[in-house]
DNA sequence: CTGCTTGCAAACTCTTTGCAGAGCT
DNA sequence: AGCTCTGCAAAGAGTTTGCAAGCAG
C-alpha cells in the first residue's frame, strides 16, 4: 500500500473524488499489515468517523482492488474475505488457530510447473502459504495440558 | 477421499450413525473431485433425495472435517468454501476467470522456512497456488477481441 | 427403547444493491 | 451547478443454531 498521499494522487487521475471518508480509509491502510477483512476496516472507520457507513467502506476497498492497490487474500474465510496492502508478490503463514496471517519476506525456486503439469493452464503467478501456529497460540497451546496441535476446527 | 464403505466403517466407529442422508453424501463425494462447497452438495444431494436437509448437508461436511476426510481449501471465497476430497498434502491450480479449480500432481522441492524466515511460526505444511486461466477461458478470451488477459475482474 | 439425527425455520455474518439527498470539484 | 459519492435500508448468499419429531442401533 502507498501513502495516503499516493493513493489521493491515484484516485485524483482517475477522475475519482477525495472525500472525507475514502481519506480516512486510505489512512487506515496505510498503516495496516494485517490483511483486515472490509468489516474490519469498516470497524476501525466507525471508530473515529461514527457516521460513516458500511457501503461507502466496501465500495472504496472494491475500487482500490480495482486499481490494484489492495489484493484479495485467498484464505479460509474464516471471517470474510481479506485484502492484503502489500501488491507485491510474497508469500504467507497462515496460523490455523487464531487465523492471524503474516507476510513472508523471501521468494522460492522451483516452483513452476512444466507445460504437462499446467493442464492447459497459463500460469499467471504462484503463491506459496504455509500453515502453522503462531508463537502465541504455541505457548497457550503448551500451556493447556496435552499439546497436540488440533486441527483447526478441534475446538467445538 | 475413500470409498462410500470405508467411510461407513468409519463413522460407525466413531459411534456415528449411518442414515440414508449420510450414505448419500458419502457416495456424492467419493465420486467428486471438483472441490464443491457445501451448498453445492445439497444441491447435488435434493436432485436425487429431495427431502435432505441444508443442515444435514453442512453437519455431515462439518464432520468430515473433523474426521480429517475433507479438507476445507483456501480460496478467493467467490461462493462460499469449498472442500477438498483429496486429504494427501498437494498443490492447486486456480483459474481466475471461471475459479476451477484442480489438483497439481506433483510436489516442490525447496518449499520451506528456515527458523528466522518463519517468525516464530511452527510450520505444519505448505501448500503452493498457481493463478492463471484454464484453457477453456484461454479460448474464450481468445475469441473477444483482443486476448489480454484481464485481471478476473475486468469485464464490466 | 434411547438418544443421536434430521429437518424446519429463524438467526447471523458478510456483502451487494437501490435510491434519495449531500457534498466535492 | 452537475454529477459523483454517501448513507440508509433491505435483499441476498452462505452458514449456524434451537428444537421437536424421527429412526438407527
Amino acid at each position: 500500500m502507498r501513502s495516503v498521499a499516493e493513493m489521493i494522487e491515484l484516485f485524483r487521475e482517475r477522475g475519482f473524488r477525495i472525500t472525507p471518508q475514502r481519506r480516512l480509509i486510505f489512512t487506515l491502510l496505510a498503516a495496516d499489515n494485517s490483511h483486515p477483512t472490509a468489516e474490519e476496516l469498516y470497524q476501525r472507520a466507525t471508530a473515529i468517523m461514527p457516521e460513516i457507513s458500511r457501503t461507502t467502506v466496501y465500495n472504496t476497498v472494491s475500487e482500490l482492488v480495482s486499481l490494484g492497490e489492495l489484493t484479495p487474500v485467498e484464505s479460509l474465510s474464516e471471517n470474510g474475505l481479506r485484502y492484503d496492502t502489500n501488491t507485491t508478490p510474497h508469500h504467507h503463514l497462515y496460523c490455523m488457530r487464531c487465523h492471524a496471517l503474516v507476510d513472508v519476506g523471501r521468494a522460492f525456486e522451483g516452483v513452476t510447473l512444466s507445460e504437462e503439469d499446467a493442464s492447459g493452464y497459463k500460469i499467471v503467478r504462484s503463491q506459496v502459504t504455509f500453515y502453522g501456529y503462531c508463537p502465541r497460540c504455541l505457548a497457550e497451546m503448551e500451556r493447556a495440558t496435552h499439546a497436540d496441535p488440533p486441527t483447526h476446527t478441534g475446538e467445538k
